[in-house]
DNA sequence: TCCTTTTGTTCGTCCAGTAGACTATTTAAG
DNA sequence: CTTAAATAGTCTACTGGACGAACAAAAGGA
């Protein structure tokens, strides 16, 4: 329940800022005579509102706009591109990549280093993030644009306190946030806030918000790269759970008896049947493919596609017990959808309606009305991901942005 | 996202209303400067607020308390158990149970009435809670105590408009509220609004307020007298799902081939191996036992306690296929605890080992940390807490009670 | 008795949103 | 071209409601 929260009264005024910068956010440019509408404030006071937003740099006029009808024409604003920015970063097992967005989500420049491996010492993450954040940053002072923040997206899970635990990375209790922040020193970065996010939910959140699903009231994503995880939103907000594990199924036993031992010490978990070491050995998949980029291009699909029966056999099994797994998920969740990403994206469509089946079967009522699908973002969508939360963060609290 | 939501400006007189009456409600008998020192507000303010709550007879002062220490001693507010009252109504299959609680959720009476089958018909069910609602408003008017709403909790689903349908009822499309408010006119008590809401959500709200788990962050409660549904709660708020089946884990198959035949068309569903006919049946009890009452007290938690093998056999299936489902939920949500009710807390506290032996099968990773455990509250709590959602509503928004 | 401490009220202040008049700028009609 | 209607945005006075400080009330302790 944690109702002990900081019970303050509220502030009107952050709430209003709020209220005016969302609307100006998600519905492009528009008018002050419409926001005022849309938000109930009188036009007074969005006049006022809008002022301290344009005066903060988070909107900006653009000109008056033509009149459809009678009428003087609005003066239009939208959220200032050439406002303050952020950085996302994905770290990988084998790589880092990120993206420098301006307020409006668009990406002005990108980077990758990619690495043989960065499993084990975190300081190997770090080292290879610096040359993406050296680049990141220098392109954000070469348009003199202020980076509000930065957000990293890795798999595993983030604890409340920001601690990372990453099997993907090999990674426990592990700081992050601090051991960038005092490299960030170095780069003439110091005091931009670090936060730390577990690529599933990130994965989901950019579903809802670059994917198409922004009515979605439940929306489950299941990603990862190695290992599978699913981030749940309900109403367009991160599901936590009780110690930040929701959506961690990629342990749960698909296998009733037996099944291949997993890292995680038990056997027969959904982790050994569709991660994707698991799923390329069993297709008879040499080649050791390591990120999306290499599954959604590599041979597996492919193979699929011509019906080679070893792949085709694997995937499905993959396809059967993911969606089994996700049979529980749904009946307790009721989602509107359920998208496929990280590299089960590049496994096809004929995966997913594997896995649509296979939910079907399990929990006959809901599959009719649950809609299984594979992802359409890109690969590195989660550093855009993690880059909209700080952006996102700006306008939905402009008043902390604003008090500089 | 539903974001499209009726964005208004915040009302901060209604904000602090609520803020007073919630610190008020949850901590008993507290001064004026206390609550100003937890709200934030100033203790002018917390004098006006109070004002106009005991002016609405919400809030009523206690007099003077004693003083601890130095200084001027207190006079105490505290929830009016004088003023508006609620009625909760529990419609069963074989009875509708009700009670009238005051404004801190006190039972002031009970009533029940036992019918043959109240299912099919849904006018059947409302004249069987006719004369409950009878006494229970006679009852509130002998005290002199305005009825502010009446909330019914029935096994089923209630759709966003209110319509209920039940399998366990045989309804359909059922308009209860509209069915109820006609007969109320009758009854003199026209104008109330009625609410209906599933008895698995209210059972999870019970858990909540009254068992002792206010605290649990996700708490899911699994409940049932037919077939068996979820209640969850995230931080106190009942997660409803996109089509409000959130929780609804009954049809989940839980037999990988074959199963007996479910109502619902399809076969080897949690309900034909753990739903109570389906286990009574199987545990070769042949008493029509339908109630709670009758699990609780009949003879099958005694056979299991004195080892009948047919009971034990019959009663450890249906936990580990429940444990084995609420595996999948588990590993969704990352439960702090999961309650089992309804007729589930009569079978005794050998059958939670088994729900939780089965749930570490399925998701070893979250086994150690859910609580799994009995319902300790009584049967007929579906209807207090029906009741509570009233109470609580006034206490939540102590401004729309307060305009009458 | 008087001082200290804490409660609760009163009164004046001030912030921020409201109401509505007023100006500005367009289209449409005469 | 002139004028009316429509719409956008600003300005000023007003008001609701929270705040702050001073003060009265009611204790305990020296």
């Amino acid at each position: 329940m944690r109702r002990d929260a900081p019970a303050r009264p509220v502030q009107q005024h952050e709430h209003n800022l709020a209220l005016v910068a969302r609307l100006a956010a998600r519905a492009g440019p528009v008018s002050r005579a419409w926001l005022a509408q849309q938000s109930g404030l009188t036009k007074s006071t969005v006049t006022q509102l809008t002022g301290e937003l344009v005066e903060g740099g988070l909107l900006r006029e653009l000109g008056t706009g033509r009149a459809g009808g009678p009428g003087r024409p609005a003066t239009l604003l939208e959220l200032n591109a050439l406002g303050p920015a952020a950085i996302g970063l994905q770290v990988e097992a084998d790589h880092v990549a990120g993206c420098l967005t301006d307020l409006t989500g668009r990406v002005r420049d990108r980077a990758i280093r990619r690495a043989g491996d960065l499993r084990g010492e975190p300081g190997l993450a770090v080292r290879a993030a610096e040359p993406v954040l050296r680049r990141l940053l220098n392109t954000a002072l070469s348009t003199d644009s202020v980076v509000a923040g930065i957000a990293v997206g890795l798999p595993g899970r983030v604890s409340r306190t920001g601690t990372v635990t990453s099997a993907g990375l090999g990674w426990q209790g592990t700081d992050l946030a601090r051991l960038l922040g005092t490299r960030l020193a170095v780069l003439g970065g110091s005091g931009i806030p670090v936060t730390v996010r577990a690529s599933a939910r990130l994965a989901a959140l950019a579903e809802a918000w670059f994917g198409g699903e922004q009515d979605a009231e439940v929306l489950v994503c299941v990603s990862g790269e190695q290992g599978l995880g699913a981030g749940i939103l309900l109403d367009g907000t991160v599901l936590e759970g009780a110690r930040g594990a929701a959506g961690d199924i990629g342990h749960v036993r698909v296998r009733a008896s037996g099944g291949e031992p997993c890292e995680c010490g038990a056997a027969g978990c959904l982790d050994t049947v569709a991660g994707q070491t698991a799923l390329l050995r069993a297709a008879g998949v040499t080649e050791p493919a390591r990120s999306r980029l290499a599954a959604g291009e590599g041979p597996l699909p492919a193979l699929v596609r011509e019906g080679e029966r070893r792949a085709v056999t694997a995937t499905r099994r993959a396809g059967t017990a993911l969606g089994g797994a996700l049979g529980g998920l749904a009946s307790a969740l009721d989602p509107d959808v359920i998208v496929l990403g990280g590299y089960l994206a590049g496994l096809g469509p004929r995966f997913a309606e594997w896995v649509g089946a296979a939910l079907g079967q399990r929990c006959p009522g809901f599959a009719p009305s649950v809609r299984v699908r594979l992802s359409r973002l890109p690969a590195d969508i989660v550093a855009r991901a993690a880059a909209a939360t700080v952006t996102r963060g700006l306008v939905d609290d402009p008043a902390r942005w604003l008090a500089e």
